[in-house]
DNA sequence: TGGTGTTTTTGGATTGATCTAAAACTTAGC
DNA sequence: GCTAAGTTTTAGATCAATCCAAAAACACCA
């Protein structure tokens, strides 16, 4: 109820235009404004257009707060990872971001930490900005109920890599059963008797399907040596694994390992003891990080394509947002072998094999 | 203004309690809940109390949404960088995401991939969202101007790592002139004279800094041999490069890169030339990403510290959006050298050194 | 010309919080 | 007991959009 009629007094924000300003500018109701923002097939092409010179000449901003506020979405995800330094979530987030900006989506990023407590508070803060959906990689010793909960706070959320909680459920991630069977057949074929897996904690379900893929393997190939050692998964714990393991007699003649940064310490576990990879035994890991091509010998592994898995991740969600009673889903992408060096199957003069990706620059 | 009594008639939503309901719940108005919700000191305690308990018992979840609506603040943030993938930018993005959450705040994260137009189009979309500033790292080839059309829209703007446009300008980054020097003044105590500069493209402020850093070095020591060689960042690029140098006459006896992918780029390269990285050519890296200290030989690199980065870019963020008008800064932090093998330095037996980072698993 | 059926357009209520200025309640002093 | 000052609490307007039902505009044909 203003008493005087000129619309802009008390502030000179430049940023206050509303749909109200347009309306009167346009000579038409706010509805209308609205609509045409929406591109509702409801209002005529004069119209449309008349209002559109409006909204150009008075450089108007759309309020996604207010809209959210009577509307039903916000157009705002929210994604959990628990190592975001980590390359492998990089390059996931990176397909997650793709794929919801085609859609006009942003995302809220966290970085768990793999704490649970970190991660409840971020997702308590997500219900306050009413996010429509969770992409979430749970983090280590998160409460299986924890879904149930986020479903009962109306946030759909889907789970990726990791799953806590029993079926159904929204999921995407990597057939990681299979990624192992890939790298158990390989190692067969070349002779192989005694593998062994190395890492993993039991807590994660994507640990459980490797270790399930690595007895399944065993079993269907009839081989008896069996040896699979706990740990966390760091460079150094390949180390010490492989270092436990050349020790011990039979030693093995090749090892699988959990992800790549094992790999890679169980290579150097065995230079440190003179040992040869590939040729003194076969390593093959699992993600197929960029630096996995590189160094020597260059690393045979599983390669677990992160960005594909994140653009699936976000297309779930957004379907999931669309139909949120539709049937949940499961998006389980098939991995592939990278076969090179470390496996000893190749043995090539050195520099070529040389790929490089196009990644990995900065500043 | 709902005809009869009771609250929750038509819709059985559960997220639906508003401060209304507690307000009524409470025997209060809902200015007095509101006021309780933000601490304010004006409310008496008994008062308080009686609502903090009616919020608990109605399960009630406060809305930014409605809140920003009214008030001046989103408590969000916008995050651009170019490459998330960069295990850098990880990490980067990992301090910056811990000093927002001791404040409550959350953060959009967007991934430009170096590309001005998607940047642009992400800061549209946040400032539809009316984030209440911007942490940008601008991508190759940004406008020199956007800073001032940011702040035009109202959304303070901190520069990471890169900046653009003429001071002041809010900044945080590492001072990349001094990282150089130490790396120069290094590889002169041990005796080089004949010094290279690899990579590097010329838009960027900080390459600039880092070729400014490696003239004055020669300078200042009084070395005629000057040889700076242009390029995109990658690993590629740096094999090129060293096999390019070590091809000339007379050729370099140490190189600092631009970055350590290009550092393990020279290495490589130098390897595959038949000579030893340290031994026939010193090596030195920019950044000190986790795998430097591993490989063969360990890489000396002058360390920028992302995670420190990434905690002061957002300090300095929420200080400039808690005083908008106060005066632009700086923050520039001093980089480390870490020497290792790579410069031949040390050459201790394999092993001696084994430092192992304590991060980087995954699944 | 009037009735009928479609397109378009619109006012008013609504969303859930904050802001402002004023009202209600305490307490203290004379 | 009454006023003044200080402390708490409150009603009503406001923020900028969307939703809904109803009104207006238009087209068509008897």
């Amino acid at each position: 109820m203003r008493q005087d009629a000129s619309p802009r007094q008390g502030q000179r924000d430049t940023a206050s235009v509303t749909l109200q300003d347009i309306a009167a500018h346009a000579g038409v109701s706010r509805s209308t404004v609205s609509l045409v923002l929406r591109e509702s097939p409801l209002v005529a092409e004069r119209t449309r257009s008349k209002v559109q010179r409006s909204i150009k000449t008075l450089g108007y901003v759309y309020n996604r707060g207010a809209a959210a506020l009577r509307g039903s979405r916000t157009s705002t995800l929210g994604v959990v990872v628990y190592d975001i330094a980590n390359p492998f979530f990089g390059a996931m987030v990176a397909g997650i971001d793709a794929a919801l900006n085609r859609e006009g989506y942003v995302s809220f990023l966290a970085n768990s930490e793999d704490s649970p407590a970190r991660q409840q508070r971020f997702l308590e803060r997500m219900r306050e900005h009413r996010v429509d959906g969770i992409l979430l990689c749970p983090a280590e010793g998160t409460d299986p109920g924890l879904i149930n909960t986020l479903s009962g706070w109306g946030m759909p959320c889907i789970q990726v890599l990791r799953h806590v909680g029993e079926p159904p459920f929204d999921y995407a991630g990597t057939d990681f059963h299979q990624g192992v069977c890939q790298a158990m057949d390989h190692l067969v074929a070349l002779g192989h008797r005694r593998i062994a897996f190395l890492g993993g904690h039991y807590e994660h379900s994507a640990t459980r399907e490797r270790w399930q893929g690595y007895r399944e393997s065993l079993e269907r190939h009839g081989l008896t040596y069996q040896r699979l050692l706990r740990s966390t998964v760091t460079r150094r714990d390949g180390v010490a694994m492989i270092q436990q393991l050349m020790a011990e007699s039979p030693a093995p003649s090749a090892v699988v390992c959990h992800n790549d940064l094992v790999a890679f310490g169980a290579m150097l576990g065995l230079r440190r003891l003179g040992l040869v990879p590939g040729a003194d035994c076969a390593v093959i890991g699992t993600d197929d990080v960029e630096e996995a091509s590189l160094g020597e010998p260059a690393l045979t592994s599983v390669a677990t394509h992160p960005h594909a898995i994140g653009e699936e991740a976000a297309r779930l969600a957004l379907r999931r947002i669309a139909n949120p009673e539709g049937a949940r889903e499961q998006v389980v992408l098939a991995p592939r072998l990278k076969v090179r060096d470390s496996c000893g199957a190749t043995r090539p003069e050195p520099g070529a094999t040389w790929t490089e990706p196009a990644t990995g620059e900065h500043a």
